[in-house]
DNA sequence: CTTACGAGG
DNA sequence: CCTCTTAAG
C-alpha cells in the first residue's frame, strides 16, 4: 500500500507543472493534498477528477485559501471532512477518508509565520487537535495522519537550526507539542525508517532566494502512523525530481 | 520630428515585453505613454529611466492605477502633470511637456466599460477636457495631442460599428463629443494623412478571444493636432511589429 | 518569491 | 483575458 501527501499550493498551480500526469503514474493507493486553493468546480476545471480516482475534498469558507482533499483508488466507506472545530473546519483543514480498518487523513495545520494573530491560531489549531487526534489513537482502525503540520520537530529536521529556533514552525512550544503526540501512540514513518539520518528528508523550502537549489530545508510534512502500521514500514521517499510546489511529496509503502 | 503614443497597460509588464529595447531604436524624439501604472520608482526599478530620455510621468494616488509619461530626448522648458481638475488629476492622465512653440501632452480618458459609475466619471471628465482643449487650442504653441481616448469616431474606426452602438467607447455622446473637439481646430492626424481608408488604423484589440489575431479593433489611440502642426504631417503608423500591450503604438512623422 | 482574489480595464 | 492590488504563506 502505497500512501503519498503533499502540499499543493494551488492545486490548479501544480496542474500546470503536470502533477496530475505525475499522480496517474505515481503508484499510489491514497494521495492526500494541504492548499488546494480552489473549489470543486475549480479543481475540475483543471483536470483534477481524473478516472480511476475517489476525490473527497473540504474546502474553507474564503475562496482561494487553504483548503485540503484526498484522492483514492478504492472508494471511501465513509467521509469525514471536519474534526469538530468550527474555527478550523471553516478554514477546510482536515478531510478523513474511512476504509476497511484503515483511516487515512489529509490536515492542514496553519502557518503562523505571517504574525502573532496566526502563531495564536496555531496554537488554538494545536490545542484542538491533540484532542481529535488522542480519539482517533484510541479507535479500532488503524490510521495515517498524512499533512502539513507546519512544525519541523528537531534540529535534523531543519537546515539552518540555530537560526530558526525563534521563527514559527521551528518554536519550543510547537516542537514540544509534537514530541508530546509522537508520545501518544503516533509513529512519525520517516523517521522511524531513517533514524539516524544526518539533517536532511525536508519536504518544504522557502520560494525566496535560492533555497531548493541550496537545500536549505524544511521538515514539516508527514505521515504520522498507529502502531500497526508502523510495523508495516518498508519504505519513505521525499519526490523532488518535478516541483508541482515548494513542498515535496512524501511517498511512503506499507506492506499489504 | 517622430512622436509616438502608446498605452503600455503596465509600463512593468511592457518592459518584460521588450518595450525599452524598442524605444531605443524608434527613432523617436518624444514619446508619450499612458496606464504606466508604476511608481516613478518602481520604472526606475525596470530600466525605465534610460540614459538620453528625460522622463516626466504622473502617478495616479491610487498604486497599479491609470499613470502617465512623456519621454523625451531633448528637456522640456516646462512639465505640468495637470489641467487643473481635482478629480482627475487624482488619477494621473494628464501631463504636458512645453518645449520651444510646442506642447506635447500624454492624457489618458477614463474607461466607462466597468459600469454606469464610470461611465459618469468619463462623461464629467470629457466636459472638463473640452474647456482645458480649449484653452490649449487659443495658445501661440503648437500642440501634439497624444493619448488614449477610449473612443472610437466613426465606424471606419471600429471592427463591428453596429455591434458596440451601445457600448462604452463608441456611445452616440462619446462619439458627438470627439466630432466638437474636431470642429473646434484640432486634428485628428491618423485619419488626416489617410482619410479614405477603409476600416482599420486599430490601436487597441481586447485581450479576449482572438481580437488580435482576427484584427476585431478599435482605434482609441489618436494624436490631435493643432493646424500649424497638420500641415506638417508626412507619415503615421500603427506600430504592431511587436505586442507590448493590448494597444499598438501610434508612430507619427511631423516634416521638421 | 508565489499563489490565490478582486478591481479595473 | 490581462495587469495590477492585497493577503497569505
Amino acid at each position: 500500500m502505497r500512501i503519498i501527501t503533499a502540499n499543493v499550493n494551488g492545486l490548479r498551480s501544480a496542474a500546470r507543472k503536470g502533477f496530475f500526469d505525475w499522480l496517474e503514474g505515481c503508484g499510489a493507493d491514497v494521495v492526500c493534498l494541504q492548499e488546494v486553493r480552489a473549489s470543486a468546480a475549480q479543481v475540475e476545471e483543471v483536470g483534477g477528477k481524473p478516472p480511476g480516482w475517489h476525490v473527497y475534498q473540504r474546502e474553507a469558507e474564503k475562496p482561494g485559501y487553504s483548503g485540503v482533499a484526498i484522492y483514492s483508488r478504492e472508494p471511501a466507506r465513509e467521509v469525514v471532512d471536519h474534526f469538530n472545530c468550527a474555527e478550523f473546519d471553516a478554514e477546510g483543514r482536515y478531510v478523513e477518508a474511512r476504509f476497511d480498518g484503515l483511516r487515512v487523513v489529509s490536515a492542514y495545520l496553519p502557518s503562523g509565520s505571517s504574525g502573532p494573530e496566526r502563531q495564536a491560531a496555531k496554537y488554538r489549531f494545536l490545542d484542538e487537535f491533540a484532542l481529535h487526534l488522542d480519539k482517533l489513537a484510541r479507535g479500532r482502525d488503524e490510521v495515517v495522519l498524512c499533512g502539513d503540520w507546519n512544525i519541523a520537530h528537531t534540529p535534523i529536521d531543519i537546515c539552518n537550526d540555530k537560526g530558526n529556533r525563534r521563527n514559527s514552525g521551528f518554536l519550543p512550544a510547537e516542537r514540544g507539542w509534537l514530541t508530546e503526540v509522537l508520545g501518544r501512540g503516533w509513529v512519525d514513518a520517516f523517521r522511524q525508517l531513517y533514524p539516524a539520518e544526518e539533517p536532511g528528508g525536508y519536504t518544504w523550502w522557502s520560494n525566496r532566494g535560492q533555497a531548493f537549489a541550496k537545500n536549505v530545508g524544511w521538515r514539516i510534512d508527514y505521515q504520522l502512523v498507529t502502531t500497526g502500521l508502523a510495523a508495516r514500514l518498508t519504505r519513505a521517499e521525499v519526490y523532488k525530481a518535478q516541483r508541482f510546489s515548494d513542498h515535496a511529496p512524501l511517498i511512503v509503502d506499507y506492506a499489504d
